[in-house]
DNA sequence: TCGCTTGGTAAGGGTAATCCACAGAC
DNA sequence: CGTCTGTGGATTACCCTTACCAAGCG
């Protein structure tokens, strides 16, 4: 399987905030997709027969939800107990509601307004026709407020069009809450809670060894009341009921309806590489939206295919939107909330002096960071270095305040110069990092204006920095100074919520010894705090003298499960592993959620509801930690999303490829690039491989399971003192060379090559297991330079000013030919460079090939096939096991591989033999 | 007393920085 | 053929938001 490389740019790309827009943004559940997509794949290469099957979970048959109605079906479990159940936990027994509104209408791909179309994700896929709907739900709301789509342009230069600006805001903001998005939880909504026993028994009818997230859904916990909402509107029974409406025709129908058993057969074949293989098949039996991705138009663009880069349509929407988060109500936070303005606050704020509401403005432009993050090296940095100071303008403002105004004046000055740039800048491929409406991560330049409030707090009230940071950290409630503290930083960032603010601060500001790289021995003490507090981070982090935060974080990421934990490359297993964990993980949640609304609505609990985009959404609720103990800690939570989003950037790349290749697209790069003189080296190394490294070399192959040959950890494979002796390209030069010996070894799998080979040594070299290249005895396999000078030197004699190179080369093909000859005499297999160290190497054995089970020797062939050495290996029970496992690699091996023919190798024509490696070295 | 707001804490999802191995270029 | 360097995968440390719950306030 060749998997192509990801682009980093493409990765960095990915793994910014681009990519959780667009996520939220179209929350088709990708995870769905791709594991459906890989469905489809195995199914049209390899189970066709299971087509119906399909279409039965597609149609969501009575009997599967009759299935899905009872408790959680134990088979998920496996009998694990070990894992946590979040339904155990009665914090959890709530309805969690807030991304359900962030992940809005999860089918619709009519080009979204906001900037996020799928042509974005998928720039070689057309992009749905506009209007057109895969799904029947209703469309999503889109708060007013999400609309306003300002784009840099929008940006005032000018007091008026600040003033006008934020008044705009503020009317926005003062506007009555917006209409809540529609919500998909009937539970939280509906005007008949579910009584209490049904409550009550949920904390134990709801068994899942996975742990769900917490937007899992959970069933309202008991109470004597329905849980009033907060803030937004309450849905409408008719909205309720508008979720549950059935979808019309099938279509949208994106969840995954599959049971242990399709499971398991999906994963059965344990040839990985077919699954992605089949993925140029572009008559798979799909629904419309995944087919529509499959099949690449024939008017792709393939010059989009091999870069991010979006259109000038999209940078713009894009832009857009991240200049159309919410801004602040400025004024009237000032007004109502400053303590500092009250009189409330016992101390000095540095606000208080000078700050008026003009200057607040400057302060909180809204997009003002953006701007910052909105440059390019085409820009240069002295006009990033501009923006950058600007924004933290109003801090020196407020320093000098008898210059605020004139400075103002040219601030605002400045503004319009940069209005240019500004549209230059939109132009320009734009940082992926953005502040969502939600906030994100803090830029530099808030980070400093915090610094520097806190400088001028401190310096204020007289009261040192490690005062000041303990009054951060301190949890005391209606402490008031704190609180006041924490107003004064929220009013320097007051388009950010308040607690994001305060949480940032936390993080920032503490008087903790540590962060940063942990030792063995906070580890060990860290163990030791976990298992005295179970999830009382903050306690353990007072233990430790450390964030309780970041000892959540070590515990999770690194100790936990850290004995079980794989590091190596994924292996084949595991990959089919974390795929079924995936899905039995969406299936737990819709099994959860199955059981909630049977508990409320009984059996008779509408089928519609398993193909709302509610469910659809849940589907996308993976929780990492759960896959991650579901695959025994082998893989953290972390490697385990990371592989998982790698398996399908590669399936959709395949998909990309599959297109190219139906084109005949002439610039595809080959399937691998070798540095020939690298290979050649190392095979004039191995050529001193004795029989037991090879077989060390081929069980070391075996044991890496990789997926595929390409996956072979080279440099890893064997113990210490074979890595010490054999480097990753001699290893890779020696598996090359041994495969020469199976013929059409290139259309097999490399572990059916590498057993029959195995087994071939076994047959053939048993008794020269023992023989491997002891550096101490043989010497340096690498260091064979000084050898050849001073052989050459010898040969040339004392008179070396007469030896010019004519005669150096023609002693050389002399010394050649001849130990071509002996080469010859000793039936031996060896191509001109090995001879060529066995000439220059006297303190070797001549006949090292020998020793050797495998030289590519059909004289030890002949002396297997007369019974020499291979009569009495059946007898062995070990190799009896071997054989057991090797049959079909027997079968494979024998039957290729046994008609070398017995010719010696000294009667063949070597030249055309060594033209023959050289190809295949160079282009293996 | 009650409804609402605010804030603390744990949990979950996520990413930038960094390391490391590999391979191509010179 | 040794060295430098770019690239991509994997890990680590850190970040941010959300959910839940409890205290406080009017």
């Amino acid at each position: 399987m060749e998997l192509p490389a990801k682009s980093k740019d493409k990765r960095r790309k990915s793994k910014t905030g681009k990519r959780q827009s667009e996520e939220e943004q179209h929350p088709i559940d990708q995870e769905e997709e791709s594991a459906r997509a890989l469905l489809q794949m195995r199914e049209g290469a390899i189970h066709d027969s299971r087509a119906p099957y399909y279409q039965d979970d597609l149609a969501a048959p009575q009997q599967l939800i009759a299935k899905s109605s009872s408790m959680r079906p134990l088979e998920l479990t496996n009998g694990d107990d070990s894992v946590v159940r979040s339904s155990e936990k009665p914090r959890n027994h709530k309805t969690r509601r807030s991304k359900k509104k962030k992940r809005s209408d999860p089918f619709t791909f009519t080009g979204s307004e906001d900037g996020n179309d799928e042509s974005e994700r998928y720039p070689h896929i057309p992009s749905t026709p506009p209007g057109q709907v895969l799904h029947s739900s209703p469309p999503p709301y889109r708060p007013t407020i999400s609309q306003s789509a300002h784009t840099l342009d929008d940006i005032p230069t000018d007091d008026e069009a600040v003033a006008s600006y934020m008044q705009e805001y503020e009317k926005e903001n003062e506007s009555a809450d917006p209409p809540a998005a529609p919500e998909h939880d009937i539970y939280e909504f509906s005007q008949q809670p579910p009584d209490a026993s049904d409550q009550e028994d949920y904390g134990t009818a709801m068994h899942s060894t996975y742990k769900l997230p917490k937007q899992a859904y959970f069933p309202p916990k008991a109470s004597a009341k329905p849980k009033k909402r907060k803030r937004g509107r309450v849905s409408t029974p008719d909205e309720v009921d508008d979720q549950e409406q059935p979808l019309a025709n099938g279509e949208g129908r994106h969840t995954l309806n599959l049971d242990l058993g399709a499971i398991n057969e999906l994963f059965d074949d344990d040839n990985w590489a077919n699954m992605f293989g089949a993925c140029q098949d572009n008559d798979m039996p799909i629904d419309p939206e995944l087919h529509s991705m499959s099949a690449l138009p024939p008017s792709v663009d393939l010059s989009q295919l091999n870069n991010g880069d979006e259109n000038a349509a999209q940078k713009k929407k894009r832009n857009s939107k991240q200049n159309g988060s919410a801004p602040p109500s400025k004024r009237r936070r000032v007004e109502e909330v400053s303590p500092a303005s009250n009189g409330r606050v016992p101390f000095y704020s540095p606000y208080a002096l000078d700050h008026d509401q003009e200057d607040l403005q400057d302060r909180v432009l809204p997009g003002f960071e953006d701007l910052q993050r909105q440059t390019s090296p085409e820009l240069g940095s002295p006009f990033i270095e501009d923006i950058a100071n600007r924004g933290l303008e109003y801090l020196s403002d407020r320093a000098s305040p008898g210059q605020s105004a004139q400075r103002k004046k040219e601030v605002c000055a400045s503004k319009a110069n940069d209005s240019k740039k500004l549209r230059a800048v939109k132009e320009l491929k734009s940082s992926p990092k953005t502040i969502s409406k939600n906030g994100g991560q803090y830029t530099a330049a808030e980070a400093e204006k915090l610094d520097k409030f806190r400088d001028a707090y401190c310096d204020a009230n007289s009261i040192s920095i490690e005062k000041f940071n303990s009054h951060i950290q301190s949890t005391i409630r209606n402490n008031i100074e704190v609180k006041a503290i924490f107003d004064e930083l929220h009013e320097v960032l007051p388009y950010r919520p308040r607690m994001s603010v305060q949480k940032f601060c936390r993080r920032r500001y503490h008087n903790f010894p540590a962060r940063g790289t942990w030792t063995t021995e906070e580890d060990e003490m860290l163990k030791k705090a976990v298992a005295a507090k179970p999830n009382q981070w903050k306690a353990i982090g007072e233990m430790l003298d450390r964030m309780g935060e970041d000892c959540r974080d070590r515990y999770r990421n690194y100790l936990l499960n850290s004995e079980n934990r794989n590091r190596e490359a994924w292996t084949n297993e595991e990959v089919q592993s974390l795929c079924k964990a995936i899905l039995e993980c969406r299936q737990a949640v819709k099994d959860e959620r199955r059981q909630v609304k049977i508990e409320k609505y009984g059996e008779d609990a509408p089928e519609s509801d398993f193909d709302s985009d509610q469910e659809a959404q849940d589907m996308k609720l993976v929780n990492w930690q759960s896959v991650s103990d579901h695959m025994g800690g082998v893989r953290s939570r972390l490697q385990c999303r990371l592989k998982w989003l790698q398996l399908k950037e590669w399936e959709q790349k395949n998909l990309v490829q599959s297109a190219i290749d139906a084109k005949g697209f002439e610039g595809r790069k080959s399937i691998k690039t070798k540095n020939p003189w690298r290979m050649k080296r190392a095979s004039k190394k191995v050529a001193n491989m004795r029989t037991g490294d090879q077989y060390t070399l081929l069980q070391a192959i075996l044991d890496s399971s990789a997926a595929t040959e390409d996956n072979i950890p080279w440099k890893t494979i064997g113990d210490v003192e074979f890595q010490s002796t054999w480097n990753s390209a001699d290893k890779k030069a020696a598996w090359t060379n041994l495969k020469l010996h199976v013929p059409g070894s290139d259309s097999m799998d490399y572990r059916a090559t590498a057993k029959g080979l195995r087994k071939r040594i076994l047959a053939n070299g048993r008794d020269e297991l023992d023989e491997k290249w002891d550096p101490e005895v043989h010497g340096d396999v690498s260091a064979k330079k000084p050898k050849r000078k001073r052989k050459a030197k010898e040969m040339q004699g004392d008179d070396e000013e007469e030896a010019s190179g004519k005669k150096k080369r023609a002693a050389k093909r002399a010394k050649k030919l001849q130990d071509k000859s002996e080469s010859n005499k000793s039936n031996e297999y060896v191509h001109d460079s090995d001879q060529e160290e066995v000439a220059d190497s006297g303190d070797e054995p001549q006949d090292y090939n020998r020793h050797t089970a495998l030289p590519r020797s059909d004289a030890a062939e002949a002396n297997m096939d007369a019974g020499v050495e291979g009569a009495s290996i059946t007898d062995d029970n070990q190799d009896k096991e071997v054989y057991a496992d090797d049959s079909e690699a027997d079968s494979l091996f024998n039957e290729k591989g046994d008609n070398d023919g017995d010719q010696p190798m000294a009667d063949r024509d070597v030249d055309k033999e060594l033209a023959s490696r050289v190809h295949l070295l160079q282009h293996a």
